[in-house]
DNA sequence: ATCAGGGCTGGCC
DNA sequence: TGGCCAGCCCTGA
């Protein structure tokens, strides 16, 4: 979504990046798990795009819940490692073996202490879809 | 640019 | 109903 319609706007200029987010009405294990593996090799996607991409617009945490779980099913495993923090940087628990894999990706992954990110062009500017409190 | 504090949403147990 | 979570966003320092 918003990662592509960002390159597109560098090469072309008239594709529309219309709504690439109407998978069908799968459970949301399911439907995150198919977000997940379509998630290209040596590229990475936030929770909140995969839960859009999932069908769930808002439902991130969600999202990190079912990675936890997911994975332990053998049979369909999912490149949980390339599903990061809107910010850029990784779950903690899990920050260390998933910057191994990413880095084995081709993607470049900093590290400070014991804290992991990813550059991330800013895709996301702050659309209505979040929290948006007055104050 | 970075960091911490708070409020809030979605889905699940 | 209540509480948890591998999140998100905003604001202020």
């Amino acid at each position: 979504m918003f990662l592509e319609s960002g390159a597109v706007a560098l090469r072309a200029k008239t594709k529309t990046p219309k709504a690439e987010v109407k998978p069908a009405p799968l459970p949301f294990p399911k439907a995150v798990g198919q977000a997940v593996r379509a998630i290209p090799r040596g590229q990475v996607r936030s929770y909140a795009q995969v839960a859009l991409y999932a069908g769930r617009p808002g439902a991130a945490r969600g999202v990190g819940r079912e990675m936890a779980t997911l994975p332990q099913r053998p049979d369909v495993p999912l490149p949980w490692w390339r599903v990061i923090r809107s910010d850029g940087t990784l779950a903690p628990q899990v920050a260390q073996e998933q910057a191994r894999r990413l880095r084995a990706e081709g993607v470049e992954v900093a590290q400070r202490g014991d804290a992991f990110r990813v550059k991330v062009p800013r895709e996301t500017p702050a659309v209505g879809g979040a929290t948006k409190r007055r104050r």
